[in-house]
DNA sequence: CATGAATGAGAGTTCATTCAT
DNA sequence: GATGAATGAACTCTCATTCAT
């Protein structure tokens, strides 16, 4: 009782794939391991060779997306020769085209990080290995809160940086960056590939609205 | 913001304002019935007298958060003797310090609005009673998010108004309003009360990056 | 979807007696709520109201049948006018009588205990409650420990007086009570009522196993 | 009890030991096949090379328990030249000292062996392979059972013979015996490597208790 | 021989919901 | 109105077991 129906053996990226995409169409909550296995033709039981559990799944999906996220991001924040307006215009571009083109990452990040809070200890008559395992877990779900925390620094950075040279008008960095941030993930929320404007667009845009207030005569 | 009730009898309102509290902090499939009635001080059992079923109770509780935030925005809207950016300046700030001071309903707006798409049907071969309520709750669902669609295009209508009339620089309106409530929605998510700028302060500093975009000489 | 059958309503002791049964004859393991649930006409769900966990109807089943024992037992330890032989005989009686005529209790008192150690953290996304809960439930686990060791020092302390006295010959006395409730447990373990000995028959044999170690005339 | 293997191929007898080990700390139903496996370095798949599933393992595992046991104990009961007194006190001591030398078997011999009734035929309209299968593990089964009677009957016939030559007091056998074995068998579950007395010493003294009532004078 | 991947079966547990009191 | 007791449905997770490699 027990092989594969037909296609090849699924790894870990695919299910992590999938799974955004399960995830932010139904929510942590709402949707189900057997959901999420059925999107990669497996069963639930499966899943368990894979992660731990469904917070360590949840995890991953958010690591993924912020990991691709902050690789498409940081190279552009230390590119020599650029302006920091021109840099904050390229991030703020791939920011909103990389959740555009990803809402399963767009809107996972945005809806479910908060679910991460409520990591829970392990199930039933616990061995030392899985209490074990759970402080790994706790350690690799802070890892994952500071690493978020960095990539708002990235926009902080240049902000800040620009502000620093005169290129910018003085604003409250982090409240700055808390808002532009905020119309970007919101972009998640609302995007349809199907829409009137493509993610360019948009970006186009959005970065027309933010930076104005950056670039204004003093 | 459960104030303990009279010890007696409590009413539809407290249980809204104490479930929007709950839900907003726990999530609406985490949060139980037990823990809104607990915040009350009833079982869950009693909950049903007040409302059909959890459903509809996260359809009141979002109900009052829109209603109360429209209350306040939409008579600024048609203010007469205010110039268009003045007025979206009061908006902004009406609905800013209204999702600050009320982490409740500016948190539920932006998490648990989607959990109404998951409304499930009465299940199995239910009573016609049922079916007739359940059809019931759907027309009030379709009515809530018309009421939402309403009050984004009260933003709308005053930049709308404001390109038209020249007193803003063009924008692509509804993209431009997206944005703008996007960033607002986000105060709730990452505002705290004991942070180190109040709602108010917020509120200035957030109008005062997306103004410069409308206002920009051409 | 929630009404019961016909029959009154049961309660928390009956549960216990029926979990006892159910727990004595398949193992802590393998006896499902599911199985002691039906031993009293409810589902598995049903149980839940009456017990938060399988762990805390195990130590019920337990507490109450220790109780149920030492309760028998301890009146005779400090009954005056008795010689401490005349009283270790009543109380070996009564144990035994005790363990054969409550197969279930005897046979959990062996089987199970040890399945109390590995007592598990709560569930899933725990809330505080539940963690005070479990907290709660070490407390009250730990008093079962205690309470059992003050069931095995009721025979040292009979033994040590015997001994002390001069009535009894010298034994190692923790080392004496260990076998004698050894013996005494074992009866749950093997009796059968429709054996060829009855409860009490058994009880006079194994007094007179034990007896003459310590009524030896040095 | 396991030492590490060769790190590469593992035999039987190496798995019953390790088996044991993890058997007795955890229980039976709380063990699974991949602790037993890790306890050789291998991975539950590999154990079904050795053993057709679990059910077979643990008989393997009581099956060498109980022989080791009563290779030791058989030969004492046919010494020629030893009195009955003196054959029971050797046998005492081998039991003790091989429960105590060895808890891993002691522990197992108490409270596994009702874990062999549970057995479950195979699932569903197995292939008759398994039926079968399922069949020869029923006859390995009662030949254990009947081997565990025997190891009984060892001491049931040196209590006997003594009685009927009048060297011991009359008594009733088996209860005798099974009182006796309670005593001892009880040691395993007691027992610490780093008490106070060695199992040598508590083999003295438990014989201490119980042959006064045997060699009383009539 | 060994194993990684997969799975069916089922366990414990939670929860929205109902109903008699 | 309020509630205690009960339950169906569903969910997460575990585990013995199988099979292709």
């Amino acid at each position: 009782m027990a092989r594969k129906p037909a296609d090849q053996s699924v790894n870990r990226e695919e299910i992590i794939t999938a799974a955004a995409d399960v995830l932010s169409r139904r929510g942590y909550e709402t949707a189900t391991m057997k959901d999420i296995a059925a999107a990669v033709n497996l069963t639930a039981a499966s899943l368990y060779h894979h992660f731990r559990n469904k917070d360590a799944l949840l995890l991953a999906v958010l690591e993924m997306g912020l990991e691709f996220t902050i690789n498409r991001i940081q190279p552009i924040t230390c590119q020599r020769g650029l302006s920091a307006e021109e840099r904050l215009r390229a991030m703020i571009r791939e920011h909103i085209v990389g959740v555009a083109d990803n809402p399963a990452v767009g809107a996972a990040m945005v809806f479910e990080i908060h679910a991460l809070s409520n990591a829970k200890p392990p199930t039933r008559r616990a061995k030392p290995e899985d209490l074990q395992a759970f402080e790994a877990f706790l350690t690799q779900r802070d890892a994952f809160f500071r690493r978020r925390d960095a990539f708002e620094h990235l926009f902080r950075a240049v902000v800040q940086e620009g502000v620093r040279s005169g290129e910018f008008h003085p604003v409250d960095v982090p409240i700055f960056v808390k808002a532009l941030l905020g119309a970007n993930n919101w972009v998640g929320v609302w995007y349809r590939p199907d829409g009137r404007l493509s993610g360019e667009a948009i970006a186009t845009e959005i970065t027309s609205y933010f930076l104005p207030a950056l670039l204004m005569r003093k």
